[in-house]
DNA sequence: TCAATAAATTGATATTTCACAACTTTTTGA
DNA sequence: TCAAAAAGTTGTGAAATATCAATTTATTGA
């Protein structure tokens, strides 16, 4: 099998640059941190952390996108983010009970950084203002959560499917034309419905010239008329 | 109007018993938060917290009941948490927007002690073992976050309505038989169903003799079969 | 390159859940 | 204490959504 060439980080200096939580830190710090990290590549499909696996470590992406889900009943699943480089992982889970509560699997050829949790654990005991920023984090991470469970349990489904194709237009690719690295199974489990209902509604979708369908291409056409679906549920 | 007579705390002293998270708090370090700390009754229906409105608080509730939920769409709502004395709330918001993300508002008679924030904060900045256990608190609240997420969006009413019953049982009234504080609508707005299809699914329940109904009073008569339909969603 | 596999689409049908209306029971406040 | 309001119940029909089956299209690995 053809592995890529290792794009392993040499240190975790520049990651200070690129990871918002980690530019707190003093040289010294990152030294700390270096020491015990390692890197890993996964290829796609290729599970990341395990739901209910221990929580040894903190795991950010370095390179690639990766889906980051809670596992459900008969196998179900629910894709909470689409993730990519430079966000920091481990959860609820390091800090309660020591086990993964959702899992991440790889997209794409992926790299993930290897981070222990004592590490990170000791840095929060020594650094007050990294551990504000970790409590500002796991806050923004709460209240996305929030927004969430009233979008899945309170919209109908052309609402639920507008929400999700607006986040991956801004938080995603950063775009409003794009080519999905996901699959309508994927983008019905970020949406809570069945891969045909989210066939369906896609066509309805581009029916009413709100979107432009291309295979895995999707254009946003008509931006109000799609937030407007959104907010009517 | 009847005002029962108030039971405001004279002093946090005691709060560190009561509440798990002033334990890691010093003599001093209470003092400083019984400065501004101050208490206030509410009746029941009174809004506690109001969802939007700026986060100047923390709020810890010292009597009654109350009930924690999201304001979502079309004034639809979906209650998190029936909370009772000597938890923390300020949410997510206190640390992101400065808003609070959530509504409170009292079931029964209730007294509320609100700190300032920032008084919070600053315990925050110089207490590593408080930060930390704020750090696990938010922690705490997220996974059962994950947990609701999966129950609402994956299980039918029956299940859903079984884990409300669950919870009411094993979180807030400590007891398999147990007397509602709150209303079917309430017990819809728990689970995300009407108050309709709330009635008609607890009656289902008490004619399959899993619980015995009368009024508002709740018993639990087969609690395996309760769990098992949870279960199976 | 091509068969095998996975993904996407489409239609028909069944199930789940809600909305509405009518009615009964309980609670509340003057 | 009693009338008004709120909460709870029940039935019916409609809407939303899932399931299943069949088919087409795209992807992948030998």
């Amino acid at each position: 099998m053809d592995y890529p060439k290792s794009q392993a980080c040499k240190t975790c200096d520049n990651c200070n640059e690129k990871s918002h939580i980690f530019s707190l830190l003093s040289q010294e710090e990152l030294l700390v941190l270096n020491k015990d990290r390692f890197e890993v590549m996964f290829e796609p499909g290729q599970v990341i952390i395990k739901q209910g696996a221990p929580a040894t470590h903190f795991v950010s992406l370095t390179m690639g996108m990766a889906k980051l889900y809670l596992e459900g009943f008969d196998r179900k699943k629910l894709i909470l983010e689409i993730v990519k480089p430079w966000k920091l992982f481990g959860g609820p889970g390091v800090f309660t009970d020591m086990r993964y509560h959702y899992s991440i699997s790889a997209l794409t050829e992926t790299a993930s950084c290897f981070i222990p949790a004592e590490n990170v654990k000791h840095l929060i005991r020594t650094n007050h203002a990294f551990a504000e920023a970790m409590i500002v984090h796991g806050s923004i991470n709460g209240s996305k959560n929030f927004e969430r469970l009233l979008s899945l349990t309170q919209k109908q489904m052309p609402g639920r499917l507008a929400d999700v194709i607006l986040y991956l237009a801004n938080e995603v690719y950063q775009s409003n034309s794009f080519s999905l690295s996901i699959t309508r199974q994927e983008i019905g489990e970020l949406s809570n419905m069945t891969k045909e209902s989210a066939t369906r509604i896609l066509k309805d979708l581009e029916n009413e010239q709100i979107i432009k369908i291309d295979g895995k291409g999707i254009e946003i056409l008509k931006l109000e008329a799609l937030k407007d679906i959104s907010l009517r549920g």
